[in-house]
DNA sequence: CATACTTTTTAAATTTTTTTAAAAAGTTTT
DNA sequence: AAAACTTTTTAAAAAAATTTAAAAAGTATG
């Protein structure tokens, strides 16, 4: 894995083809040089480094279009591995993905509480330890571990200002007590780099995802990049003052969408109205906690239970209105719901679209489209496997 | 003006050193080189170009810092001249810039509507064409035409879908007309332009600037740069919902920002209270049109009426709960409150920032720095001029 | 079915840019 | 006040990247 050669050091060139193999499957040198917007030459060299090194593989010739055929390469998925951990508020996934995203072990996952929880740092880490030294991969094999974790986080100072305190850089710190490069951001903002790579709005430039998860959480990509404001606190779109007199959020304000409207407002409605009387499947829950009761209201309704659809039909356009304001001040290309509630996303998207429809003038609704993840759950994931990726710098090896 | 170096017009150094010296005033070669990130020795010889040309002046040696004194250099304010043209819905303002935006010729204006006018487009040019011919300044040392205008605005094909039909390309059309490059942009756009270039929000990275016109604009920077959105339509707060039953707004919406708290929203509710009573020095405006009843209004309230301070300062508790939500989403360094509205931004600071910390949560709102331009109407004038320095090539020349 | 035209790859020649070195002009310290 | 250190500018050398040309491997066509 020696690659040093000066021309890379400066241009960092062999990094960039890299990359951009990671994003794209098959890729002819040629059409390389065209997206890179760099010379045939020199991506050619980058390239044959890449395949010397084993980053990259050729693929054989492909159809001619006219003329010689072109020698198509692409990235060799077992060239590295990538530890990419998803977290909310109350549990852990874990996974080990090779650089085509498909898991080299089983992802797991288990509870962890992060409020008020002083041990969350080390178990957590204590966790991903055994799960690397279980999965029989060397770590030389592998590039780093990403972490998605809700909370506002200074990406600069790799600090979470809500949870997981370790007294100064997270990402040092875990580096240190895992011996891998550690990256760290918002759940939500990497779910919006997963759909943006990988997902439903590949390589757009103007997309808004929706995490839909116990909150309401937003990530954004403005000119291809992810956005975060000038201080990292962009994208709160969950505490947007949406009605004069709504529920109270645990921010301290009324009318927020996330008191209205997030999956933990749902599950509390639920239980009002089962405890009201009303006939639904959703009886049971009544004893259970609020997530429990989140997980289960979104499997009822997608097994039709019509308590269940109303609930969620009532949150879908709340949150539309949200996205028709947010439309109104981004005019995204795509908004795409995403994360843990993307699994009722067709049973929102109607209520979300009626209230857009509503709320937005026609010009900017009709331009946008809106659009249910097929990443899902797993979207987080793959949002921290593409942040090590992005981060990894094949010059330091 | 024959530069024309292979050098230059393949990088386009001297073009963007040319730039640099425009947007900032003494600077010497090690300057520009550190800004820039080009070696020196380019740099010196895309200056000494720009000196030998005309562009740049000598301003002499700096006080050292310990060694050699460097030279200072600066832009030529006479070099070239600018022609800026600021419409709004109603009228017209003109004038012709030098590099330093400073007037050569006296700012002019005429009324123009431009709803349902299909002569506006004939008069405007003629009257840029009789204002240029009459500034005395010969058009070869015009670098070109600068057109702020209000609604929705396709830059790439330059076509207003709002007003002023060419039947094509309004900046090749008006650009024939004139003899000169034409450059059109949205008004709120320009005065964000004005204002991160040479204003309140000057080299800021995230700036939201509001155009408190007839009409409630948002020009937004990010990352240094004008957003447009997807379609080209972002920034458009005005038609967010507010509020659930309010006015009823020309878009076809009702309690829209746009209707409840623009000035031509106020000057209604002025002109109702006064018919109702009201004890207040506005009781003439009853007969004047809205327009100049929101330009009395506002003088009204600068010397301290109560009734047109009431009326300002409830229009911008409103903008303030819009500005609340703009910051959720956008985090922004700094908003900027400018245009014509600039002159009673001291009246509705308070208002505004009043509804931002009761609407914001404390984190987002302490980060925000709220601002009253200094540029005020004047902010679209200076950023027609930024966008014809901005689009102007001396390789072209 | 050979000739003309494409497209991709390899190699050589330029061009462009940066790095390094040296000179010029000052400031600070002993 | 001379020696030592700074900073800016100019000049020369080295490095990096692109352009141009040529070769290789196809496809389309008269």
């Amino acid at each position: 894995m020696e690659i040093k050669t000066k021309a890379d050091k400066q241009s960092g060139l062999t990094d960039k083809v890299l990359k951009h193999f990671y994003f794209n499957d098959e890729l002819s040198c040629a059409e390389v040089s065209e997206h890179l917007n760099k010379s045939i030459p020199l991506v050619a060299k980058a390239i044959s480094e890449l395949v010397a090194d084993g980053f990259v593989i050729e693929q054989g010739y492909a159809q001619s279009s006219g003329g010689r055929r072109p020698l198509k390469y692409s990235i060799k998925p077992n060239a590295m591995y990538i530890v990419a951990v998803a977290m909310d508020q109350l549990s852990v996934r874990i996974g080990l993905f090779d650089l085509l995203n498909t898991p080299a072990v089983e992802v797991k996952s288990f509870e962890l509480k992060l409020l008020n929880n002083d041990a969350a740092l080390k178990t957590l880490i204590d966790y991903i330890n055994k799960y690397i030294a279980g999965s029989g991969i060397a770590k030389e094999n592998i590039a780093g571990i990403g972490i998605g974790m809700p909370g506002f986080i200074n990406i600069k100072e790799g600090i979470n200002y809500t949870y997981l305190d370790a007294g100064g850089n997270l990402c040092d710190y875990i580096g240190e007590a895992t011996g891998l490069p550690v990256f760290i951001d918002n759940d939500s903002s990497l779910i919006a780099l997963a759909e943006q790579r990988f997902g439903a709005a590949k390589a757009q430039k103007e997309v808004m995802v929706i995490n839909l998860g116990w909150g309401i959480g937003l990530g954004m990509i403005i000119n291809g990049k992810l956005f975060r404001g000038h201080d990292g606190f962009a994208g709160e779109l969950s505490h947007i003052p949406l009605s004069e007199d709504g529920a109270l959020c645990n921010c301290g304000k009324q009318g927020c969408l996330e008191a209205e409207a997030s999956m933990l407002a749902v599950a509390e409605k639920a239980i009002a109205g089962i405890k009201e009387g009303k006939i639904s499947s959703l009886k049971h829950i009544i004893d259970n906690p609020n997530k429990l009761a989140g997980d289960a209201i979104m499997e009822a309704a997608n097994n039709g239970d019509h308590f269940a659809i109303d609930l969620l039909a009532e949150a879908g356009y709340k949150i539309g209105k949200a996205l028709a304001i947010l439309t109104h001040i981004m005019n995204p290309q795509t908004i795409v719901l995403s994360g843990r509630g993307a699994r009722v996303g067709k049973i929102l998207l109607a209520p979300i679209q009626q209230a857009m429809n509503k709320y937005c003038i026609p010009r900017l609704v009709g331009n946008t489209e809106l659009k249910v993840s097929d990443l899902g759950f797993d979207a987080e994931l793959v949002g921290a496997a593409v942040l090590v990726m992005e981060n990894y710098n094949i010059e330091k090896v």
